[in-house]
DNA sequence: GGTTAAGTCTACGTTAACGTCAACTAGGAG
DNA sequence: CTCCTAGTTGACGTTAACGTAGACTTAACC
């Protein structure tokens, strides 16, 4: 429809601060497609959709999940289902995960708070100044 | 002062559900030290301090840490600073830290609620029903 | 006293997630 | 036409975080 603007893969790479490389490597192991080839150069051509999805798995990485994990995930996220069966499963993994993140989130906040009352308790020893 | 009991290393690879190489290997790039070694067996043993230590290990591991991270955030937690300096580096380095954890708690928030929002939605369409 | 269990050390193997390099192509800029 | 830039496809290299296997020792059990 609209105008699409559409990416090279240095212009992805520096947006994101990553190697066109790691781009390349995504798109092998199937986690990010360059379905626009520039038809006669054959140079990757990326669409909003693509760099949305580029993004997902960076704030992946950064959570700490796998590439792997992380594929499961969107997968899941772009596949619209087949019959009861297959919702149900969804669901179940959608749920898994929520647990997955909230226990993460809850030990965060701990190591948090324990890094707080460290400095807390390190601000108030004051024999060396 | 206590009769402080000693563990054994498959005890502890019990104990956390992981293997005795990844305790040794913990030992290898200073993360653990088995202090005390039974004189004659050569056998490592563990106090509480070791096991607690280790625990602190694996919780970071589930946070996505790397190890060398890990082992910069413990070792700072152990070591008590020599002059004004070094105090000051500290408690920086405890600020980015929490920064950090700040940022991924928030981050997960976000990602947890993209995926109820992604469940009720799915929830809602009984179409397949 | 022979076997089994638990541990030790050395050392090579493995997987994920890229880095790096070489050889090639296609499109401008002068 | 030549050079430069940006991109392409192999393919081999690298690092972290262990796995695995072999050869040996010590304690314990029958």
């Amino acid at each position: 429809m609209s105008e699409e603007h559409l990416f090279s893969i240095s212009e992805l790479a520096a947006m994101f601060d990553i190697s066109s490389r790691t781009i390349r490597y995504y798109e092998e192991i199937g986690m990010l497609s360059s379905e626009t080839r520039e038809s006669l150069t054959k140079q990757r051509k990326y669409t909003n959709q693509e760099r949305r999805r580029l993004k997902m798995i960076l704030r992946g990485k950064k959570l700490g999940f796998s590439l792997q994990e992380i594929k499961e995930m969107i997968d899941l996220y772009e596949t619209n289902p087949e019959g009861v069966e297959e919702k149900k499963r969804i669901i179940e993994y959608a749920d898994r995960k929520l647990h997955e993140i909230n226990e993460q989130i809850s030990e965060l906040q701990i190591l948090r708070d324990e890094i707080l009352s460290y400095k807390e308790r390190y601000l108030h020893s004051k024999e060396l100044e």
